[in-house]
DNA sequence: GTCTATAAACAGATAGAC
DNA sequence: GTCTATCTGTTTATAGAC
């Protein structure tokens, strides 16, 4: 580790950045870029306006360094989720359906045990729906390779082309059906009677994840033959 | 039709309204609420600032007006959708489940094929990331009567029971794999090479979707034995 | 009903003291 | 590096002419 990446350097303006980092990730997850004024950040960050342009260059800038924590963070996650293994290794049907179920899981798990995650989920939605240079940093940094390595996995459970339109579209869905719960929160909560969605919420979607996940799989297998 | 609502009256005044609910519609969906000013919707709905005030009260009025437009265009879709059938009608398991494919091959088709339908779902997106009273109205008028429909149908086909949890989540589970194509619309995109999701691209989607909820269907009847 | 002018508040960026 | 004061532009809302 050289220059290029000073991470626990000097903590005194480190400490700003990541506060600034912070907050930003929060408002702007909370109440979208536009929604939220750089006053606003430093007030939260205990840090004062001028220290953004400095830091940052400029709101926009503070944008892309968030993006680089979400992307940092998932990263982590997701690594000792797979375990650190390499990109291709043999499995059984059997033991990458078991990875798949984990990594719903880990999904769910995530959005809803983290105290980061509402603002991290928000936060890429939005980018999501009016994309800057932000996105192409988590594409490129975590939905990409997520997604290419669920589609190995998912090939190896059920026989199909890792690469294929097929399998692409399958694993899109099937983070679909998951994520879906956090991004329509709202209607969810209401529609289910939940006050809250927590860990005992979590389970029951976790659970009829599974069981789809697996039905799906099945059925594919039996296609193959 | 008294004098409640007043649909084609003033075909000057009214002309004005409409432009001004398409424009902050279109406008909404895409900038986001913070993100579009009253001087933006005015001009492109060759109107002045002024008249937002005087018809909607002010900008929060015209997000409300947005928002029962929305509601008035998915229910005239979902009504002949249904075909106007009464809530509960004695279907067999196989009729259930042909509609639950008409349903998903509508949703699809309607969120590509459909011009506004881009600008519709971002503002649902939008408001359910950050609930208004707008989202209020969406989900009294949209979400919840279709989600229940949803989940009668699905009931039938499977032989579980219409409003248990599990059926609940199952249906938000059906909505959300395929509607993650249109949230996800900038990452699914780049990662499936598409320059666009259009009829070639949703008819792919429309048809793993359907393999998808089969493989559930069978699956789930299967283990009521 | 429509449109213009203006008010009052607030935005992001910056220059300069410390 | 931190913080304050200020500049410049833009926001919504409104008052009043037509």
């Amino acid at each position: 580790m050289s220059k290029t990446q000073t991470p626990q350097t000097n903590s005194a303006a480190d400490a700003t950045r990541m506060a600034l980092v912070m907050a930003a990730l929060q408002l702007f997850g909370r109440q979208g870029f536009d929604g939220t004024s750089t006053r606003e950040i430093a007030a939260q960050a205990n840090a004062n306006i001028g220290s953004i342009a400095y830091h940052f260059g400029g709101k926009e800038g503070l944008r892309l360094a968030a993006a680089d924590y979400i992307v940092e963070t998932i990263r982590t996650i997701v690594a000792q989720a797979f375990g650190g293994a390499a990109q291709i290794q043999r499995v059984t049907s059997e033991q990458a359906e078991a990875q798949i179920d984990a990594t719903v899981e880990r999904m769910v798990g995530f959005m809803v045990a983290r105290p980061e995650a509402g603002e991290i989920v928000q936060f890429v939605l939005r980018e999501l729906s009016t994309p800057t240079d932000a996105l192409d940093r988590i594409y490129t940094g975590v939905f990409e390779p997520v997604h290419r390595r669920l589609c190995q996995l998912w090939a190896a459970a059920t026989g199909e082309e890792a690469e294929s339109e097929k399998t692409r579209i399958s694993v899109f869905m099937m983070i679909g059906q998951v994520v879906y719960f956090r991004i329509a929160r709202a209607a969810v909560m209401r529609r289910m009677d939940w006050a809250d969605i927590g860990p005992a919420e979590a389970a029951k979607v976790i659970g009829v994840a599974k069981e789809n996940v697996a039905a799906i799989i099945a059925a594919r297998k039996a296609g193959k033959k």
